[in-house]
DNA sequence: CGCAGCATAGAGAACGTTTGCTATATGCTC
DNA sequence: GAGCATATAGCAAACGTTCTCTATGCTGCG
């Protein structure tokens, strides 16, 4: 492997002088001697060793995206978009699964200070639990300490994020285009109760109450986990406690997906006995049949202006947060509320 | 942020013996020593600087994967698969989407370079382009040489994947159990001519049909991109030569995904009318109504043994290619073909 | 009791790059 | 023509860690 010195020796210039060249300083280079550098490091095939450059300069063209799983479609989606952001600065993205694991997740920033990451960006929304919470509050003191940008991108303890979007305000709208289409009794898939941005999609089902006068039920709000198990189990819990309710809300896309198929599974049309309505519209939402109606969050976009934000920070400066815009997306799983068999909690 | 020799001198003893007690060389360090030192790390929070271990040992604890699209469940799959194994060895992982494009995986490949990454693990398959082969073989030699592991799950130019399964027989299997069914007429949307996974796919298809001694014809198989898209093409394609058909075998579930889509929006009943089988069996063809009947390919389980062979490869050692099994999975995609409309080639 | 050998600790070099400072040459101004 | 500014190049230090030697003191055996 070349290095810079084998460069410079055999361009017949000093190692600082090769330096300057491939590394695109602004120190006055003579033309020819800039030409002479450039050829060898191309005859060579000369590339320069981050390692060394960014023991100098602390840290290494390297940003973090901690996610709560790659696997979901909503993450994938950020990571790409960070990705996209990132590869077009030089940046490599490192991807970090934590599965809600507060171990999983120390050993990951542990590591990820080890190699000195410009940048960790959270994907996913944390959780309320205060010793995880402190522990993380110092862990990212140290990062910022060290250099690091850190960019949040949902909802978490410590604050509101960076870069994000208006969950309480995007589930009302939904829930404002179910009433529009008539629904009065709307149930909805509320996901953990200790995720901040599950609390905040269950704020904004209230809020969409409130604006078309429905009282709440709590009857009608299920916890689950949030992914396809806890849409199907949503359905089941919802269906045994045998409340009546035309149209099912839920708190994002894979709650929703599993809750359409445990009503396929039930025989129960949708959305001619019931509608369905998820949020982040992650790109299987439209791939299903019938076609999901969400809410559109600019997933990708998100990413992007995470990475932007993190260059932001690294560039010294405070940028400021961002509220992205929502959109809600009407496909098939939603109409009118059908007349007679109007009310599927009684169905079962 | 604290380096080896504050610990060492708050400790009272050189920088030599810290690191030995820190790094967990097998050098000899009496125990009041290692405890005296343990102590002054944790009260300082160090954390090794990887950056400075890395320039010495020539390599970061770091593995990159290689994929066509981290939106792609495929291979989002793959990529957990790989960080689970890596996370648990202490790596970190590094996710490049190289969109097919050759520019953006050598600009990829040059990063990886750069920042000395122990391993690269490409999980797509290759594309038959003598252009970018040369390249990428001579980027692929380069990173050998400088003590990286490379490793493919997918076939490509240069030979036979290190980890992967036997994708002919896969869909054979697949094949088959149509054929068992009761089909005779099998369609198949083959994917990108240029790739050479679809290209084995395409091989499987052929197989299975000799087995079964059917004869092959031309106008049964569609090649598009190999995604949902072009799974609505392929269908719409299909659809418009007239050629009568049973059943739609097709190269990956994203294929079969989009044909279900637009199946459906034309009212053709599945598996009413047709038949739709996929393969890879990413998670959403259980979501989906109906369910899709697929091949299961294991994908995590491909990329924690990526991993492993790349551990092999870094030990010193020439692990073995392996081969994994694959299964046929039948949900509710598939049924015997309706014996009155049983050509919805006709119904178009 | 003396010496070999072992257990443990430290000194110093090396890795590749950047950068502040110094050095040299060139040309311009007065 | 002398002095000075400018353009260009080189020297050397510094980053944090590991590893190879070397050194020291102690144990145990003859």
């Amino acid at each position: 492997m070349a290095s810079i010195t084998e460069v410079a020796r055999l361009a017949g210039v000093s190692a600082a002088t090769a330096s300057r060249v491939v590394s695109g300083s602004d120190y006055p280079v003579s033309a020819a001697t800039r030409e002479r550098v450039l050829e060898v490091a191309r005859a060579l095939d000369y590339v320069p060793n981050a390692l060394a450059r960014g023991r100098l300069k602390g840290r290494v063209p390297v940003v973090a995206v901690i996610v709560h799983d790659i696997t979901d479609p909503y993450f994938a989606e950020v990571v790409r978009g960070v990705e996209d952001a990132a590869s077009a600065a030089g940046f490599l993205v490192i991807t970090c699964s934590s599965e809600r694991d507060a171990e999983r997740e120390r050993s990951y920033v542990r590591l990820l200070r080890s190699i000195r990451a410009a940048a960790v960006v959270f994907a996913g929304s944390g959780l309320d639990d205060p010793a995880l919470t402190e522990e993380m509050d110092r862990h990212l003191a140290a990062m910022r300490a060290d250099g690091a940008a850190v960019v949040h991108l949902s909802p978490h303890a410590l604050g509101e994020p960076d870069v994000g979007v208006d969950n309480p305000a995007g589930i009302a709208a939904m829930i404002a285009a179910l009433v529009a289409l008539g629904h009065r009794r709307i149930a909805f898939l509320a996901g953990p109760r200790s995720l901040y941005v599950a609390r905040e999609r269950l704020a904004g089902y209230r809020l969409g109450l409130e604006a078309a006068e429905i009282g709440y039920d709590e009857r009608l709000v299920v916890r689950t986990s949030f992914d396809a198990d806890g849409g199907a189990l949503g359905v089941e819990t919802l269906l045994a406690t045998g409340v009546p309710f035309t149209a099912l809300s839920c708190a994002n896309d894979l709650l929703a997906l599993g809750a359409l198929g445990r009503l396929a599974a039930l025989g129960i049309a949708v959305p001619g006995s019931v509608s369905v309505a998820g949020f982040d519209d992650i790109p299987t939402a439209a791939l299903v049949a019938p076609g999901l109606s969400t809410v559109r969050l600019p997933l990708r976009e998100m990413g992007r202006r995470g990475f932007g934000h993190a260059e932001g920070i690294l560039a010294g400066g405070e940028p400021s947060p961002q509220t992205l815009p929502t959109e809600v997306v009407l496909r098939d799983s939603t109409g009118a509320p059908a007349a007679a068999a109007a009310h599927i909690g009684s169905v079962a």
